[in-house]
DNA sequence: TAGATTGTTAATCGATTAACAATC
DNA sequence: TAGATTGTTAATCGATTAACAATC
């Protein structure tokens, strides 16, 4: 088995519930107990571990510090990671007004719109135009980027990251961006979500 | 095959790129066609319609209309959804705002939140007091909520919002919720997504 | 008709789980 | 030591793809 998309998940959220355990006291756990608190199976989270090259003890199971001192390496928790937002709207002011990921070297460092309305060069977080957002990717070398524009701007925009060095982006457009092999992409579509809540609830009715 | 979560998303996205096809002007299409346009393997897309009952014509393809209608009622497009926000901090608030889900049958109808400086029930979308969330659940017939409280709030929420006869969440607090069987929950988690792209363009650069 | 596309079956692929030897 | 848990291999499960008969 390769390390996919699935596994790296799973890796955040083991590490998720291991800083829980590690605030409650707790020193060592089985990969039962990770697998518990994530609905995952004990099976599943062995193999994960061994898939990171991260080891237990037989019989001792796994130290909860040494766990979390290995993830943090491999999700790349050992360096701040800037991360800008394209497209300052409602969900991109959300994200860049979110206080959340900071303590977990996620920094939302510029927002970037179009809008002259929208620009804020003196903000906490601060937004510019859109003009200058290549030159700041080259400038903080920025590899992650949020985008959250309009639909009918959304893949010109793409074009426009990758061509700065962008190399990973989350994008709330609900289209399928062109991009790239070494641009990975991850997509978050509230509509398909809410469609499939729809179509699952409709069927559980009829039941 | 039985259906699936990735079933009833690609259903979405190929309705997405048939309403675009029509407004193009186009008649008909091919499963090649669709997928093409969704990243999806031909023979997937005639999988799926076939799962869903959706048949065409050999030889001549299938009719936009055709399969436009049958994704409406599967989808639940024929009757408007009302849902509601929990939660009015960034993202509920971004959520509540956001325009783009009405001509799609999804109306977000209400928000609630326990902090009263964030309620105002006069507003378009109006904003209540958790207080009142059950009554106005089972009052309007709600059956599906976006959960968007503090990960600390989100299980008791959740809880109450089960017990007022909420059967679809869409949770975006980083846990696991407990809810029963009959109620589907889907997650997105914005630390996960991005902590999955720093892993990823991180092993990107070391080749 | 000839050619192209559907619809479905069988083959493949990948991910998850079961099982158990190794061992602390 | 005896018992419990890891780490890994084999078995299973499910989803995707290939292939092709049916047929418009």
């Amino acid at each position: 088995m390769v390390v996919c998309k699935k596994c790296v998940s799973r890796l955040s959220r083991y590490r998720k519930v291991l800083l829980r355990f590690k605030d409650l006291g707790f020193v060592k756990v089985f990969s039962d107990t990770v697998g518990d608190a994530t609905g995952v199976s004990s099976a599943q989270v062995r193999k994960d571990f061994s898939l990171f090259g991260i080891a237990g003890n037989k019989r001792g199971g796994y130290n909860i510090d040494t766990l979390l001192d290995k993830m943090q390496i491999i999700l790349g928790k050992d360096q701040v990671h800037g991360v800008i937002v394209i497209g300052v709207g409602n969900i991109g002011r959300a994200l860049i007004q979110y206080k959340g990921f900071e303590k977990e070297g996620i920094a939302i460092v510029a927002g970037f719109d179009i809008n002259p309305a929208k620009i804020n060069p003196k903000a906490q977080v601060p937004v510019f135009s859109i003009k200058n957002m290549k030159a700041f990717i080259k400038n903080k070398q920025i590899e992650i980027a949020i985008l959250s524009v309009p639909e009918r701007a959304a893949q010109e925009i793409c074009h426009k990251l990758v061509d700065a060095g962008i190399v990973g982006i989350l994008n709330f457009a609900p289209i399928r961006l062109q991009a790239p092999e070494h641009v990975e992409i991850n997509t978050v579509n509230l509509q398909v979500e809410l469609e499939n809540l729809i179509y699952f609830t409709k069927i559980m009715k009829k039941k």
